[in-house]
DNA sequence: CATGAATGAGACTTCATTCAT
DNA sequence: CATGAATGAAGTCTCATTCAT
């Protein structure tokens, strides 16, 4: 368990640095089994196939960014905190992973249904609908929506924003400028 | 001239056929001029290489996009016109091309840079611009924040929200909820 | 002791499954073992290599023909009997492993000599050879040629005939009609 | 169409010639490319995959015997003249091809199922029908059996009798031995 | 402009075998 | 005796691109 546990890793780590530096084009097996050490074969005990290193990353990047919110969870007990806290946590996912995610919504698309984005995402959806419900209990969130569409589109705002941000570079200004226009906007549609 | 629109449209059409039944990955050079009906080599006097597909594909839907709006462009006069335009067209266009559009995504974050996308949004960006400007005039739209990032935030939006209507089955409703739902929500953060 | 016949069997009776079932093109190691419920490297302990197996089954199904046969070695004291016999036992057994048959074929002229095949076969010529040497004597099989050459062609027209009969459909009828014209055949060759 | 048969069998000659001297198992497709000088992919223009070569072979192999059986066809007018002409044939096109035959037959109840042999075969068979037909009508060959299945059992038993002195070495003597041998037997079971 | 046969690099993957436990 | 994770060589095949016609 423990030495599955490691070549596992140890493979992922090398698969998200090896994308990283190369992009995900020229990224190949070899490269990643050279890179965490073990043998070519390895790699196909603990990945059914090349692909599959893509929801992998999701995962991992996903799971990691649940990890810090839930970190801060105190600071969602208020409508305004909670939005700041989800802009400022996938701002500063965004800028760490950017190669990553933007390679993940590629990989994804590309090799598998969005169920299993879905599948990804769940977690981070059902923690953020239980937030608002209990804020809309509080009269802080609006109560004209479906929770699940709240969080949804709150959700896919946020990441637009981030995204926009560090990938594009489309309105490119400071960090803060950025997030002050987004928590404006996105403050706007979800608090009262 | 005429025999050069038509073969590259030719071209154009067949591959985005293709994508559309067959999928990206297995979508080839050989499959799009076998489609079109020219010869192998025939693709390189019109596309530099393969991955220039990708772009041109997307401009087109784009630029569909943009047409099909501005053909209702009295409507977004006011507030609420403007946004429910913006949805209708958004939900219509990703429900026709949903495949391609996430093909796009994917294509040009594989093998472009942001940059590319953003030239490819230009057009619609500042149309929208304009628009969201001369309704802050008249007092019907937010004032609160720059106009770049209020159009690129209602785009991105939107965008999203079709995306996960049509591409995933996370929220899996009638077409016309989701669309209250939506503009429920960008109305909110928009108008006044 | 015990233990060692007993995971030989099971491996062995593991990949004659497994090749029945799967064809010989993708049968592996791994599913021999799976099947047989050991270890990887338990199956190297009873074979020295993967090849080690296509004999092993050769002479299991051989020794299996060769053992029905001598259980009515009265029938073969008459040239009629005889043929009849080696007919059906040859057909009854061609039915009942016809994909391990041309497996064995296959394997054996892949991965050995013909010199093997002789080896295997040696028993049942040498059986064989004595019931037609005790029936010439008895004047009821020809006298014209050699018993070795008589013997030899005696079973490989039979085999072939079996062969044709249930593994290709070159010639597709009932099995009676099989055995009855190949009969004919044999018996104005062999009996006099 | 001159280029294409000229790569065709290029491709076919260098992979017999491949064949014939390191063995099916170690044979590949690199090796057939590098001496049939040309590129790797190459070789997928003209067989859709590496065992494509096995049933071309056999049909070369089995085309080329029909050709010189063919060419002697006056002999097979009597029943002795046919019989004697197919064992000397297929012992001498047993004798030039043998390696590649035992190949062919191990590759082809590897990879194909035998009706892709019965195809292979039916030409062979067609002209061997005929010709026992009109010996029937003669009175020269025994009526006493279908004619599919005495031409079926015939070439069995001249091929098997050949592999069994060229392929194997059980019975190790002179050819002319063997033939005659193999003579002495078919007649009596096919002439009258 | 158009053709399409030919190219060839290199990616993915399989699987028999080993060996430390 | 038994295990099974790890190995790594080697093979098949794809496909974007070229170029002589």
């Amino acid at each position: 368990m423990r030495t599955k546990e490691n070549k596992y890793d140890q493979l992922l780590n090398a698969a998200m640095a090896v994308i990283k530096e190369t992009g995900f084009e020229k990224a190949s097996v070899s490269q990643f089994v050279r890179r965490a050490g073990v043998a070519q074969g390895t790699f196909y005990l603990y990945f059914s196939s090349k692909k599959e290193i893509v929801p992998a990353i999701a995962e991992r990047i996903l799971s990691e960014q649940l990890l810090r919110i839930k970190k801060r969870e105190k600071e969602a007990e208020q409508g305004e905190g909670l939005l700041r806290l989800l802009i400022e946590e996938t701002f500063a996912l965004t800028e760490e992973y950017r190669d990553l995610i933007s390679f993940c919504y590629a990989g994804i698309s590309l090799y598998y249904s969005f169920e299993r984005w879905d599948e990804i995402y769940r977690p981070y959806y059902e923690w953020l609908i239980e937030q608002l419900k209990s804020l809309q209990e509080k009269g802080e969130v609006t109560s004209g929506m479906k929770t699940e569409y709240l969080a949804n589109y709150t959700i896919g705002l946020i990441e637009h924003g981030a995204e926009a941000h560090y990938l594009s570079q489309a309105v490119q200004t400071d960090e803060k400028e950025a997030q002050e226009q987004l928590y404006y906007f996105v403050s706007r549609a979800v608090l009262l």
